[in-house]
DNA sequence: ATAATAGTGTCTCTCAGACATTATTTA
DNA sequence: TAAATAATGTCTGAGAGACACTATTAT
């Protein structure tokens, strides 16, 4: 181990990274000795930035390297563990048609209402994250990340359906999303059973957020 | 210095603190050596939590242990300081009116428009801070926590012009936020030149949160 | 009485939310 | 031709934003 790997004591960083499979929302954990599972997690390497640790331990889990990733809070509470130990969680999206097909060895999927037993404060962790994608989802365009470049604006509708856990009616969803300008139509089509779809994508230069309803303008 | 003091290596905490002073936003900041000034920091005890040491910290210099402490982001760049350092930064709210009157020593207020040069990037930090602040002010009722238990709406709109920026509509102003149920009417009048205003309070058991306009709900 | 600040109401326009039918394809 | 999915428009109610005058006090 040379100097440049020496690794920060008492300080570590764990990934909450979310995924649409099979028609849910899934967060990825890792196996952990018998007590459980735990999330991804990784050292801080004496000259690595805390975001590329996190990047680099989810390439390694998913194969992939580019996708959303967020600062979610840091937790450090002196009983959380012994010795003490302070973790950065972050979160991320992850588009599941990129995903790496080998499963990643000591991690593994779970869907969010599904959960298994977690160590220390990792379900907290996991809950805190779920409600700020949520939130975000809201009133930013982070849906997009779970998504294939190309969809269809009934895949768009079902993804925030299955983020927020309830139903939207579709005119609404739609009349809003493409008033938004977010997002373009392509020339292409998804077909398959039933009328065929038309496949947008994001537009990438578009104004992602949208301004929050002010309480006191 | 006993076991219980000890304190973890390569990780501190810094506070952003703001203040209404002299009718403009202000920032604690603590002077450095000749490089300029610094946001007041502390060490991580080995037994003490992360909000707990900027607590304290605050409380030390402000006289305020109980205020509004929110934690803001870590920093963790490996170029940011040497040896390595990762700085968890808060941000907090103090009502003028109860800040301790003699000057809190290495520490002094500085107007957020009128910033001495920082170190590293203390800068940044405070920017992110503002705009997070500015931020919440718009969905939450984070702005009670910078005015006394008592106001006048006039001294609302003003912390909230003060902070946004820009001028508000007054009777806007007075529609929405007597709407939102937040505050309640006292009793009591402020009086002064020109006529008395009635003092109102907030609602501790208001809901303090606005619910975002959804993009796509 | 004058200067200073507090307090109040209306109109317009945009957008959220509820709601049902037609269009196009595959099996 | 039946089953499946895509696509589309209207009405109503709530609230944002623009706007000007009256009320009450101290000096």
């Amino acid at each position: 181990m040379s100097l440049m790997d020496e690794v920060l004591p008492h300080v570590d960083v764990r990934v909450v990274a979310f995924c649409l499979l099979k028609e849910r929302l899934h967060v990825l954990v890792c196996s952990a000795s018998a007590n459980g599972y735990e999330l991804p997690g990784a050292p801080v390497l004496l000259n690595c930035s805390l975001e590329e640790t996190a990047a680099r331990r989810l390439g390694e889990l998913t194969g992939i390297r580019e996708t959303y990733l967020e600062q979610l809070y840091t937790y450090g509470e002196p009983q959380r563990a012994n010795p003490r130990l302070i973790s950065v969680a972050y979160f991320a999206l992850l588009p599941a048609n990129r995903l790496s097909k080998t499963p990643p060895h000591p991690a593994c999927w779970f869907a969010v209402d599904a959960l298994p037993a977690l160590t220390g404060d990792h379900a907290e962790i996991i809950a805190y994250a779920l409600r700020r994608l949520r939130y975000k989802l809201e009133y930013s365009a982070v849906g997009f990340q779970l998504l294939p470049e190309r969809f269809t604006l009934s895949e768009l509708q079902r993804t925030y359906e299955m983020i927020l856990g309830e139903k939207l009616d579709k005119r609404n969803f739609r009349r809003r999303i493409l008033r938004a300008g977010i997002i373009e139509p392509t020339t292409e089509c998804r077909t398959g059973e039933g009328r065929p779809a038309r496949l947008y994508r994001y537009r990438p230069d578009a104004v992602a957020e949208v301004k929050a309803r002010r309480l006191f303008p």
